[in-house]
RNA sequence: CGCGGGGUGGAGCAGUCUGGUAGCUCAUCGGGCUCAUAACCCGAAGGUCGUCGGUUCAAAUCCGGCCCCCGCAA
């Protein structure tokens, strides 16, 4: 099928890889503008366009999707389908309008659940065990259209936002390819989302960061994995802001006040949280260095058993 | 020229301001104690202090260039 590809970050790339690897005509690929990033600013090409240069594919990155030159270009073009994932523009109605076959997207969730910017995250951050990859029609509203595919995944407790977020990647890019399969044989059935079971997942904030001790261990702990690796859970420890990159739940309980240090040695650092149950803090990463075990942190900077930790950095 | 932090034995840090025998915690190796030990005691090895150059009687420390790492911001 002839196919117009919109992506942008990581997460677009192996549905766009798997699209071309199903033998799809891909006749251009839509990804934002080079932006400057990172360390002195430099202008850096989205990962999904460097795998269209790769792969030899046509390359467009308009500023604007609404002033008409888009559209312009997707008529030369003549997709039967817009396959999206994760392109960071809204698509205007005429746009959605243009192929025969529609707009289709690959969302990271089991909507009309965790509609929005980033729905691997909260799926974590409430403690969800389970998640999956949606592919739907796309309809004017933000992650409103009808559902096309759906499959769902567990989430392992000890999986963080990282992990899952490559899972469903590729999940992502193989249901897309199974649902495109099913749309040339005419056999997909779509379904509406029911919007009394919507919730919405909005961007992540630093301010999400810090580490409330009063919280349970289980919600710490969940806090850590699905911040990871931006903005990440954040402590002070020793006076120096550390993100908390890797916890786990021994299981045990404690009578001391939250965020009360248990144990602060080469065995390893334990806290006390809010429901009396603890928490092992496994991997951190201090201001201006890089990740180390929590053991090798305490080796340089001694933190008393009893020193009792505040919500802050 | 976006802002800031950092590069010191294998690991994490101190020492740099106020130049003068390189220190701490841990790991490693040897020995001891112990029923035993990841515990404890004694001892040992291991570093051209990121790199190049400058100042100086003397540079981890002061000055200049370069390389690398990290955070913020996007």
């Amino acid at each position: 099928m002839r196919i117009v590809f919109m992506g942008t970050p990581d997460f677009a790339v192996p549905s766009l890889k798997a699209l071309v690897e199903a033998g799809h005509e891909v006749c251009g690929v839509f990804t934002q503008p080079d932006k400057p990033k990172n360390r002195g600013m430099k202008l850096q090409p989205p990962p999904v366009k460097e795998l269209a240069l790769e792969l030899g594919l046509p390359v467009y990155q308009p500023a604007k999707m609404r002033d008409g030159e888009a559209l312009n270009m997707l008529r030369e073009l003549k997709p039967e389908l817009i396959a999206v994932a994760a392109y960071g523009k809204i698509l205007p109605v005429d746009i959605l309008e243009l192929p025969q076959l529609g707009c289709v997207n690959v969302h990271s969730s089991l909507l009309p659940k965790y509609r929005g910017a980033a729905p691997i995250n909260w799926a974590i951050l409430n403690g969800e065990d389970e998640t999956g990859v949606t592919i739907m029609s796309m309809a004017e509203g933000m992650d409103t259209g009808d559902i096309l595919a759906q499959r769902a995944t567990p989430i392992d407790i000890n999986e963080n936002a990282a992990q899952l977020f490559d899972r469903l990647a590729q999940m992502g890019g193989a249901l897309l390819v199974e649902t495109v399969r099913g749309l040339e044989a005419g056999t997909v059935k779509p379904v509406p989302q029911d919007d009394a079971l919507s919730s919405h997942a909005p961007m992540l904030s630093r301010e999400q960061s810090p580490m409330d001790w009063s919280r349970t261990a289980r919600q710490l702990h969940d806090q850590a994995r699905g911040l990871f690796p931006w903005p990440a859970a954040t402590a002070a420890l020793d006076g120096v802001r550390c993100k908390i990159l890797r916890t786990a739940l021994p299981g045990e309980v404690t009578d001391k006040a939250p965020g009360a240090v248990l144990q602060a040695d080469k065995k390893g650092l334990r806290v006390a949280c809010g429901d009396g149950a603890v928490l092992d803090i496994l991997e951190l990463q201090p201001d201006g260095k890089k990740a180390m075990a929590a053991c090798a942190f305490l080796l340089g900077h001694p933190v008393p058993v009893g020193t009792v930790l505040t919500k802050q950095g």
